[in-house]
DNA sequence: ACTGCCTGCCC
DNA sequence: ATTCTGC
DNA sequence: GCAGAATGGGCAGGCAGT
């Protein structure tokens, strides 16, 4: 690193079009000859070929897909990297931009671009687009995070920490404030241009460095990074390490503008007549191949030597590889259910407190297991990687199962709760030092011997599941299902769930529309939650005591409060969680103002707090909100109903949600300590064992 | 060796 | 996880 | 209804600082 700067000789004539529009800006020659060059604002390079301009380049991305011309957007020789710059500009478009259509022909512009050129940084573009470092379940991570980034960014720019917190806080994204830093920066010195694949080399580079002083190390990789970044760049480079993009671009868009642009680099052309359907077909069979075979250098090169229609055959499902777990939709009651499935045959699980598992066994006799995320769990599960041959009838050769992995004591024979599972070491687990058994409660299964069955209907796959294995006590059960179409009958099996430790219901669909689609919230599966029930599930008025600064799209207001419920002895406000969702974005305002006018410059002393919590300011206690939880939880950090349930911890709130402001209340008759206990006690998950049938 | 902060990943 | 929002 | 972007509690594991 050290010496290298801004790259002024490629982007002082960009910036110039760019900051003073009145003035024509200057022509620059390609970036091999302007590497070469000292830079000098005024210096028209000496060494050949085609001069451009790169707002006009940039422009051309704007272009309908129809009318729009790769070579005529390309800035670099056919062959040659391309350059981050491209990108960067892409996204700073997009981040002008609302419709998904149009972010998705700006980003399907740049794919063409690069195909119709550098096809080989495909692959690239498409990983920093997606704004991923490698697959899933490779478990590549870049171990950086908003103070590793702060940090780097004070020591690019020759800043203290706290004043890039400040700015932070201010302008609510990293990347802005790179972006507002870097301009000050006019240093006249030769830089290499960034390219996508040199960025995504440091990206994977940070992700290795480990061990001693890697926090530095990866802090200088970043540095060297921002070192070369001119223009926009430094914005996108951190927005990238932060994983939030924050434009609107996600990867269900990537997979629709890949397979867009595949279909317009054809050769010969699409005729126009065939242009609509092809590209609805494209991006259903990038989205449709991505949700089975999740990694993009396979499907980019597929794409690349057969093209999209041949996409299917060339990547598909392979044994081993995670498939998009089938994932359900929130439902508000029994009424709901049999209002959408109405002449459908469906059945009713349980819906299981514990962690998504996709056990993958193999011909060969290996086991993995994935996560709802795609992550390899493999390592973390050698107790269920045991046991598979206990509960797998002999003639299986192979399978996918869908399971939920649930945390068990196999005494009691009870299902214990989420927070018990949490507790398991993740990494390196031995068989002989398993703290925490569990059971695997399986409801669906995706290939058996040699066979994909994500195309049966839920009926036939679950017949299958049956036959296939054997139940093990503690060890391997099915999901406790019923079929009926009885409100009643389903109102009691839910009841049921929730007195046996589970969080409620999934609802299926069995014959008709009951395939398995991988990685999509269908029709097909819904949820139901006590919690999601009007005037069911927990509720309590709560304290605004504190508040965080928004970031993104709330920057400006508050992101989340610190709540607190009010303990009548102690005279004291204690407090109970966070809360930054439930807020429409006029209410958000209107507490944000209101509650703005309540700041004081210290907690007060009767207020009771973890002491790492931090938060950005402090309020009298002046409203009451009414706020809606999941589960009741002793936490390490929150104090309320401290001393009740437990001498020293508190009691917190898990998925906390707001629900309305109650202006009839006065702080003082928010939900009181004791009655915070109380929730606690009454939750069925703490009835542990001595506890057999309680009321009706 | 202990502790606290940070990050990623479960929900 | 939950929730809201623009398209 | 999709896709994206805000935000929650809480845990293990890695690293830095003492």
């Amino acid at each position: 690193m050290s010496t290298r700067t801004i790259n002024d000789v490629l982007m002082a004539g960009a910036r110039a079009a760019k900051d003073k529009k009145g003035r024509p800006p200057l022509k620059h020659t390609a970036i091999e000859n302007a590497k070469k060059e000292v830079a000098s604002k005024e210096q028209e390079p000496s060494v050949e070929t085609e001069e451009f301009n790169l707002d006009d380049k940039i422009s051309e991305l704007l272009k309908k897909a129809i009318d729009f011309k790769p070579e005529r957007a390309a800035f670099w020789k056919s062959g040659e990297r391309v350059p981050f710059i491209l990108l960067a500009r892409a996204l700073d478009l997009i981040a002008n931009e609302s419709g998904r259509i149009a972010i998705t022909e700006i980003l399907c512009n740049v794919f063409r671009t690069v195909i119709a050129t550098t096809p080989d940084d495909l692959i690239h573009v498409v990983y920093l687009a997606a704004n991923k470092i490698a697959p899933a379940h490779e478990g590549v991570e870049l171990g950086i995070g908003d103070a590793s980034i702060i940090k780097a960014l004070a020591l690019s720019y020759g800043m203290k920490d706290e004043t890039v917190k400040k700015q932070f806080n201010k302008l609510g994204d990293l990347g802005l404030v790179a972006k507002s830093n870097r301009s000050t920066q006019r240093l006249m010195v030769k830089v290499t241009p960034l390219t996508v694949v040199k960025v995504l080399e440091k990206f994977r580079i940070i992700a290795k460095q480990s061990g001693k002083r890697s926090q530095d190390a990866k802090q200088g990789t970043i540095q060297e990074l921002l070192v070369c970044a001119t223009d926009c760049e430094p914005q996108y480079l951190v927005r990238l390490l932060q994983t939030k993009m924050r434009i609107g671009l996600a990867e269900q868009t990537v997979l629709v503008a890949l397979g867009h642009a595949m279909v317009y680099s054809e050769v010969p052309p699409v005729p126009s007549s065939q242009i609509q359907s092809r590209l609805e077909e494209a991006s259903k069979i990038v989205k449709q191949v991505y949700s089975v075979a999740p990694i993009y250098d396979k499907i980019v090169s597929a794409l690349l030597s057969a093209g999209v229609r041949k996409l299917s055959d060339t990547c598909c499902f392979t044994l081993g590889v995670p498939v998009g777990p089938m994932l359900a939709k929130p439902t508000k009651g029994v009424s709901e259910i049999l209002d959408k499935f109405q002449d459908t045959e469906f059945t009713c699980e349980y819906k299981y407190d514990g962690e998504r598992a996709q056990i993958h066994y193999l011909d060969n006799g290996s086991v993995e297991i994935y996560s709802r995320n795609a992550e390899r769990n493999t390592g973390k599960f050698p107790d269920v990687v045991d046991s598979v041959s206990r509960f797998k009838k002999p003639s299986v050769t192979s399978f996918v199962l869908d399971c939920e992995v649930v945390a068990y004591d196999r005494q009691k024979q009870k299902i214990l709760p989420f927070q018990v599972l949490s507790g398991r070491a993740r990494k390196g687990v031995t068989l002989s030092e398993i703290k925490v058994s569990v059971c695997i409660f399986s409801f669906d299964i995706l290939y058996l011997n040699g066979r994909q069955l994500l195309q049966e209907q839920l009926k036939v796959r679950r017949e299958l599941l049956y036959d296939s294995f054997q139940e093990v006590e503690g060890e391997f059960q099915f999901a406790t299902a019923i079929t009926s179409d009885d409100l009643e009958e389903i109102q009691k099996f839910l009841d049921n769930a929730i007195n046996q430790s589970c969080e409620g219901l999934i609802i299926k669909t069995l014959d008709r529309d009951a395939t398995y689609e991988p990685a999509k919230r269908s029709n097909n599966w819904l949820k139901l939650k006590k919690d999601y029930m009007d005037s069911v599930g927990d509720s309590l008025d709560l304290v605004p005591i504190a508040a965080f600064h928004g970031r993104g799209k709330r920057t400006g207001v508050y992101g989340a409060f610190l709540l607190a419920c009010y303990d009548e002895h102690n005279e004291e406000y204690q407090s109970i969680c966070k809360i930054g969702t439930g807020f429409s974005e006029a209410m958000l305002e209107e507490r944000s103002a209101s509650l703005r006018d309540k700041v004081i410059s210290a907690p007060k002393s009767y207020y009771r707090y973890g002491d790492t919590l931090n938060p950005d300011v402090w309020f009298e206690p002046a409203e009451v909100w009414e706020v809606k939880a999941a589960d009741l939880s002793i936490s390490p950090v929150h104090r309320a109903a401290s001393g009740v349930i437990d001498p020293n911890k508190g009691i917190s709130l898990r998925f906390p949600r707001l629900l309305r402001v109650r202006e009839d209340k006065n702080p003082d008759q928010a939900t009181c300590s004791e009655q915070v206990g109380e929730m606690y006690l009454a939750q069925k998950i703490n009835h542990s064992g001595n506890q057999d049938e309680d009321e009706d």
